[in-house]
DNA sequence: AACTATTTATAAGA
DNA sequence: TTCTTATAAATAGTT
């Protein structure tokens, strides 16, 4: 129809293409109209250029979403239905276990205990204990372990105070040096210079307390329960 | 075009609009796939008669769901997508609720306790003990229960034994009974008229110990742990 | 986008 | 449903 016949084959012209495809799909979108209304039917038809222009025609008496819907009833294909029922499956069985670890969790913490019988009682109770073992004994290491760390920090700290007193008496003896006036500033000036300024704020306060009593700051924190 | 010109408008006889339907479909299914080829395009073309017929065509380089899929994208109409995302929020929620769930009940059991800090382990500690008293309190419950009801049983059954050997001795001394030979066989019909044989297969073993001590009974199978 | 010669689709009939 | 065919409709090539 038209000046000429024309093979049916892509038309290798892009121009061409383009206006082909504009007349001829306003031509299947009438015939699609037509149908429609002459024979009562329901048609969808949807259309991708090969530029990737999107046209479409859906009987007025419907819906694209209830053409598809019918569609996957009718053909039997599957669209998504079933990736929707296998979620909803997974759904329903993560829901599951969630309840089952939900009630584990309460029956641990000593809930709805109403309904446990005499033997889930008894182990339970066993797991339980063996369980808080394991936990009292991984905190006593955690407590150890710190406590270790701290002890060897203050140890650290103890020779480095040992050798700063012994620095500073040699200075005292020292005639090029003259006594500080402001104690305090001169003390700070060698806290800074250790860099241990971020740990402890040493205070020298003259004369020093017998330092190995500063082991206690080992336990600093930490109570023995 | 046909010998006729006819006016767009439904086809009240059926034959009709069903031969209609029939010619069109075909000539639109035509138009679509030299569409299709021509411009090289992808059309999707479903079409419902009103009798519920189900035809389609697709263009060969897709396939319907692609189809739908790309529709969705173009066209921003929401199909099933948001349902979809929905669900997979859902799914992952629900997934990580279970992991941090596990992990807890891990925990609980005395594992995984490397990453647990001081801190935490102390207040697990202190939870686990409450609950472990709580647990423990609920069996003795159970237990002290259970022996109550076993010892109410047993009372009960001790006075029906106490009735029967009454009136059996009553018997004895009735001239109008003889001394029955086969014993175990008038126990068992006994023990049979009393219904008590599916609880405890009383044996009558002459003479019947004192019946007090069967209280013991009520012991049966507990362990007071 | 409009024109129009020609092809194609199809209504009615068989 | 399918075939036929007169005629309406669609459209290819052109402007």
């Amino acid at each position: 129809m038209g000046r000429g016949k024309i093979e049916i084959k892509r038309i290798e012209n892009p121009t061409n293409r383009q206006v082909t495809y504009s007349k001829r799909r306003n031509g299947i979108f009438k015939k699609a109209q037509e149908l429609t209304v002459l024979c009562d039917a329901k048609v969808s038809l949807i259309m991708f250029s090969n530029t990737g222009k999107f046209h479409e025609y859906i009987s007025p008496a419907t819906t694209t979403k209830k053409i598809f819907d019918q569609y996957q009833k009718t053909s039997g294909i599957d669209l998504w239905i079933t990736h929707y029922e296998r979620m909803q499956d997974h759904l329903r069985k993560l829901g599951d276990i969630n309840n089952r670890l939900r009630r584990d969790i309460r029956q641990r913490m000593g809930e709805d205990l109403n309904e446990v019988g005499i033997d889930d009682l008894r182990s339970l109770e066993q797991k339980m204990t063996s369980a808080l073992e394991i936990i009292r004994e991984r905190k006593y290491h955690v407590i150890k372990t710190q406590t270790e760390t701290y002890r060897k920090k203050v140890r650290n700290l103890e020779e480095r105070h040992g050798d700063l007193m012994l620095e500073f008496e040699a200075k005292c003896d020292d005639p090029h040096y003259g006594l500080v006036d402001n104690e305090g500033d001169y003390e700070s000036a060698i806290a800074l210079a250790n860099g241990a300024s971020n740990l402890y704020a040493f205070r020298l306060h003259p004369p020093p307390p017998t330092i190995h009593h500063a082991a206690g700051f080992g336990s600093h924190g930490l109570h023995l329960a």
